[in-house]
This record gives C-alpha cells, sequence and structure tokens, in this order.
DNA sequence: TATATAACCTACCTGTTTAATAGGTATTGC
DNA sequence: GCAATACCTATTAAACAGGTAGGTTATATA
C-alpha cells in the first residue's frame, strides 16, 4: 500500500476544515468527532500539514486550524506529501534511500520512475474544490 | 511504498529469463547470480510467477524454468500483481479489506479508485519486450 | 487573575509486513 | 547411485502502521 491513514486522514481533515470554515479557527476536537477519528492520533498528523504552511492556527482557548489558501489553491498531490513525504512507488527512489549500485544498468529503474511521474500528476491534478464540488 | 522487493525481483528475474532463453532451461541458481540476489529468496518469489501460469518449469538435473509466452505477451502490470497481490493504493480497497462503513458517503474514495485505474493502466501499457528492446 | 480550552510535544506500545536465512524433501538426467 | 535441481515450511531481525498515554505551553474569557 502506497497511502497510510495519515494521508487519507490529512485529506479529510482539510476537506472537514474547508467545509466548516467560519469566522474563527476549527478545533482538532470538532474535526475528530467529526470524522470520527481520535483525537489523539489527528495531533500528530495535523503539525505535518501545518509545518508544510498548509494551515493557519491559533492556541488557547477558542483556538484551533483554518485553511491558508482558498480550498482551489491546494491539490491532494500536495496534501498527501507533505504528510506521507512522497510517493516513490519502490524504495530505490526514496529520498532518503542509498544510491542504488545498479542504477545506471537498472533496466527497471525507468519503469518505477514513470509511475512516480504517473501518480504525481494525477493527484496533483485533483484539487480540494473539485472533491468539495463532488460531495454536494 | 507500493511494489516491494518482491514485485520487483519478479520483473528482473522475467527479463533474466527472457534475456538468457535458449533450448533449455534456466536454472534459479543463474539467475540469482547474474541478478546478485539471493537464491534463497528467489526461491521463494518464483513459485507465485509459476503459479499464475507465466513460466514452464522443470524438475530434477538440467531443470529449470522458462517463460511460457513470448516476452511481447507480458506486462508488467500482470508480473506485479502476481506477486504483490494487486496495486491498492490505500487499504480501503484491497481485496481482503472489511467494508467501510464509510463507503457510501466517503468523498475521497473515488480518488484513491482513480489512483488505482491511472497505476493499473500504466503497468499493463508495459511488455516485457519494449524493457527489454530498451536495454539494447 | 484563575480557569478551562486548546495546541503542541515526546515517549511508548502492539501487531503486521518485509526481506531475508535456514534446513529440509522430492524429482530427474546422467 | 549421485549430483543437480525444484519445491516446501519455519524462523528471524528490523522496520512500519496505527495508534495510546501523559504531559507542557499559550490564551480567551469569566
Amino acid at each position: 500500500m502506497m497511502i497510510s491513514t495519515r494521508g487519507r486522514y490529512a485529506v479529510r481533515m482539510m476537506l472537514d476544515l474547508a467545509e466548516n470554515a467560519g469566522d474563527g479557527y476549527v478545533s482538532l476536537k470538532d474535526i475528530a468527532s467529526r470524522q470520527g477519528i481520535s483525537k489523539k492520533y489527528l495531533e500528530q498528523i495535523i503539525p505535518l500539514l501545518n509545518h508544510a504552511g498548509l494551515l493557519s492556527t491559533a492556541r488557547g482557548h477558542q483556538g484551533g486550524y483554518r485553511l491558508s489558501k482558498a480550498p482551489e489553491n491546494y491539490t491532494i498531490g500536495e496534501i498527501v506529501r507533505s504528510t506521507e513525504g512522497g510517493f516513490a512507488p519502490v524504495s530505490c527512489l526514496e529520498d532518503n534511500h542509498e544510491e542504488c549500485p545498479r542504477k545506471g544498468e537498472c533496466a527497471t529503474l525507468p519503469v518505477w520512475m514513470g509511475l512516480q511521474k504517473v501518480v504525481d500528476d494525477y493527484l496533483d491534478g485533483i484539487t480540494l474544490k473539485e472533491i468539495l464540488d463532488q460531495m454536494k
């Protein structure tokens, strides 16, 4: 499997933030309760989105999160990448992976690179807004 | 990551069989030595290809494996699927996964289903022969 | 200024998967 | 009969998945 609960829950949080955007901030407690996901678990996923600059936050009473851009300016690709750390379909293509000694002669590497591009292009072609519109 | 060493080694074995096809059978020992992969490990991957009907085999002295079809008749998709058991990008789409209670209302499911199709189509569009040709 | 509410941080835990290794049995050509 | 080969099953160490637990820090409001 390629996209774990981290990435999937991240997308659902972003959708929830978009749907419930009002004047103030949306608390994790509310998101967790609406989505039926443990707040404690979301607590360690949302900083990944936050540190990637996708959110604005406020601490303390009445605090919470909100989108820092309009929904049409987020792609599913950037959301999932910021929580999963990329879509490498094989370990040879992972960022931190040591250089493969067969790299030059590997006949299959181009196949996996092509696969990665196909996935990236697909997910970068879908915006939050498109999913939101579909939901109605 | 989506495709583990099982799937990748499977593709390399198939390529090796195609490259070294002669009159007789190719032994795992030779494949392992050419590919620099533990024979013992390949020993538990190759039955997956064999049981899926992708190979012909002969036991005993001078035995081994060979492709049962011409290289242009294998796609990377079918090779990897037979060893990895499908390309579900998220656990909700795995064959043995229990029905998701949110299935009907899930706004993100269509996204993951689309992703799965994009991956399937890409890998089913590449044949063994195409990779072989590229290697020359 | 006290308090409740929130984000934020770090450690821990349990089960599963990955990537092998190990040791054997069955079959067959020479 | 023997060597080479496929075939089968168990074990293992490490990483990862999917959480839980327990706290600290900041802040609006009463």
